[in-house]
DNA sequence: ATGTGTTCTAAACAGTGATTAGATTGTTTG
DNA sequence: CAAACAATCTAATCACTGTTTAGAACACAT
């Protein structure tokens, strides 16, 4: 049922269609979100959305980016003092957590149609801003090095974070994973080995 | 039009549609794959093949095992001969390819409703033996360490070699990406960054 | 040949995204 | 304040989807 008797014009359909759309995916994902039900859950005719969203490709790009705008936010924190490998760090273990907890948000983000074949026009400045955020830090480390070498070591320290990021949310690394040690340990311990391995130091 | 008079039955329905669906999905990705159109274009009616899958998950599922049988027997290959570490950068290597080559059935493999929020069952055992194959030479190249220590190692291993792939099958890495360097090259030393902290050697 | 089970067609159902015409409301303007 | 306008909503509809059902066409064993 309806929360209140809502009037025939809304105060703000969009922002309930916004809120309601992303508790049903951090409920069930995004596959399966469709444009009637979640007008039906707020309470609104079928053809009401379109008034808001021209899509609802249009509806799912707002949600993603919603959730890019909450990680660059937290990444902001996490940049703000320390050096630069104990910012990577903790940029890297911010990344994980995010993704944790919220898997399916992060899975519209980064895996969806609105990535596929190629990520979204929208999306990309987020994505690149956050690949950006690590090149300072890294590029802070290593003065003197070249642009390129510096760029493959952002790279592969970006692919490893994203990476175990996406095969954790997955659950594709249950096995290997639990053991001795907790969660957020083999997290610390992985990022701090691609922080390492950015940085040029030994890993052992 | 059908190229052939058709018989009431056929001989392998199963199998064209297989085909048909890897064709499309190589050419449109899965997401917009419809059971009926398949039908269609290999000139059966909308119901025919329930007979031969019980969904269209089930087709999806046919897909994505036919794409793991193809990448393991790639690896098996890649792991014959050579020290750890250059196995391990063949290995690497060939997974990036195989996501560069097929980037629509590797999405189908490790980025669809197939794999969220768990993975199909049914594909599970694939992906361990892909995460396996990396554990052998890193053991090897690493022995007497702990086991606690070759899993984290593995871990942030596979994570850049899966990591990378991703990114770059999605075009999130274009703006760093080319450069003097090919792509290949560029590849290649993105994975040699990652065997090199996988295998604890100095990365410079 | 007869029957039995499989593979197909044809038709239907419910659910989906999306569009349209028109009712209702908020807002601007004379 | 009233009239005109524009935005927001409802109701109805369309095309398309996955899926199920009844029955036709066929292969094959007995």
């Amino acid at each position: 049922m309806a929360t209140k008797a809502k009037t025939y014009h809304r105060e703000d359909l969009r922002g309930e269609l916004l809120r309601a759309g992303r508790a049903y995916i951090a409920e069930h994902g995004h596959h399966s979100l469709s444009v009637r039900t979640l007008a039906n859950t707020v309470g609104v005719s079928p053809g009401a959305p379109y008034h808001h969203f021209k899509d609802r490709r249009a509806l799912l790009l707002a949600l993603a980016i919603d959730g890019y705008a909450e990680i660059t936010d937290a990444a902001a924190e996490a940049t703000s003092v320390g050096t630069p490998e104990e910012r990577l760090v903790r940029m890297g273990m911010q990344f994980i957590d995010f993704a944790t907890r919220s898997p399916q948000l992060l899975e519209l983000m980064y895996e969806s149609e609105l990535t596929s074949p190629a990520p979204d026009p929208a999306l990309v400045e987020f994505q690149d801003q956050g690949h950006e955020a690590l090149v300072k830090p890294v590029r802070e480390a290593l003065d003197g090095f070249s642009e390129e070498e510096i760029e493959v070591r952002v790279l592969a320290l970006w692919s490893t974070i994203y990476g175990f990021a996406s095969l954790r949310r997955k659950h594709m690394i249950q096995k290997v994973e639990p053991r001795e040690l907790g969660r957020d340990e083999v997290t610390r311990k992985v990022v701090q080995v691609a922080v390492n391995a950015a940085l040029g130091n030994l890993t052992s």
